[in-house]
DNA sequence: TATAAAAAAGTTGTCAACAAAACTATAAAT
DNA sequence: ATTTATAGTTTTGTTGACAACTTTTTTATA
């Protein structure tokens, strides 16, 4: 009876922020969605002020760009953007995996295992929402184990501009990391072996971002803009 | 007539984000003062609706803190955010020298010979406060030359944590960056030898975290939570 | 039919007033 | 003298209305 109860209790500022990048990141709100703040806040039950806050918020975090007196969109990260967020990435998430090799125990080679086993079980039942979902979220348990809340916070951001970007760019093969990429990184974390995780953590992003196209969209955008100004 | 007139026009959103950052680096607004919503709205001659979204934005990037129906208190980094920090500027800050050695040019070295200038200037008319600024944009303005926008984002956001972390845990010495580090990082730059760029940079950020004493504001307020927890 | 102007609808930006909560000062009581 | 209760003040949180701007639809004209 409690389970879904049509009035709700009005979700705070940071469900809202979690709910609206979840669904950023499950692609369920593509690239370039319009938001518009009266929506959300029907939605949500929630005054419009609230959403408001909210989507300040996410624009902040670039994962929603506000265009003057038009409104908040969903970003669409140009080819430039994708580059920085994978050159951040390279440098942050090889130190990540080495500083949890050097202090590997028990709880955190559960915490591993669990996940994995929860992702090859997405796998298993080729269930793509899922397992988009806990790709991204490998990378963000690996920051939370490090315990460094500030660099999972700028993880949480960048994972989902990731997804947008993989979005955008990417060729028709469906998941990120549909490799076993995961596996071998868990694994030199939990063999204690750092410096192996750190360069398997380099090769993974590499080979993501060598698996987009950064061609495209982004240069009929260029080559718009080149028309307009010429 | 037109410099300073009675009647401003109204700031942008960004310029009092902009103004309130750069008062809180140059330590005009010290951790933990509040900041009134219709204070700053009066100063900024604007509505309080427009400082509320500056406060929400400030919030986000942990220079400021929001508590529910008591409103926003400039930051008091814990001793444990503080370490975050740091953690995080010794893997991007190394990673940014290294790749403008790669890349060193008439224009770089210009740049950074005019800014190391100021530096010197400041110093010697003993302007602390011009010093403090100048000392932290060194850090920011490697980052702008590195052109990675989001990086220099995420740095220009460490870099005003640092400068509250620096007045809440630094011994009376003053100056942050007060020897030659930046000059010595700087020649290494423009002599192209990344790899010694980097080393500098890292042991400068070592140092300036060492010269900090974590251990007496942090560690009362942990005995306070604890004694009132037992 | 195609193009351009004009009207309508929809959405965002701004504001001021009100409600709720927290803080301060004063007074009463132990 | 210290604590507790109470009233008053300040500040934040919320709401709804309206103005300004965009987009869409309609209408008029070539």
């Amino acid at each position: 009876m409690a389970s879904k109860p049509s009035a709700a209790k009005p979700p705070t500022p940071d469900e809202m922020v979690d709910r609206i990048m979840r669904a950023v990141a499950e692609r369920r709100l593509p690239p370039g969605t319009k938001l518009i703040e009266e929506r959300l806040a029907g939605i949500f039950k929630v005054n419009r002020t609230r959403i408001r806050s909210v989507l300040t918020r996410l624009a902040h975090e670039g994962i929603v760009t506000l265009h003057a007196n038009r409104g908040a969109f969903v970003s669409e990260p140009t080819a430039q953007q994708a580059r920085e967020v994978f050159e951040v990435r390279r440098l942050l998430e090889p130190a990540i995996v080495q500083t949890l090799a050097a202090r590997a125990d028990r709880a955190l080679e559960s915490r591993l295992t669990c996940h994995l086993q929860k992702e090859a079980e997405a796998f298993a039942h080729a269930d793509p929402r899922a397992l988009i979902r806990l790709t991204g979220e490998f990378h963000l348990l690996l920051a939370e184990l490090a315990g460094n809340t500030l660099m999972l916070r700028m993880l949480r951001e960048m994972e989902t501009l990731t997804s947008l970007i993989i979005y955008l760019y990417e060729s028709p093969d469906l998941p990120a990391c549909r490799g076993n990429d995961h596996v071998a990184i868990a694994a030199a974390i939990m063999e204690g072996d750092g410096a192996r995780a750190a360069r398997l953590m380099l090769a993974h992003l590499a080979e993501v971002e060598a698996g987009l196209d950064m061609q495209g969209k982004a240069a009929t955008e260029f080559d718009l803009a080149d028309a307009l100004g010429a």
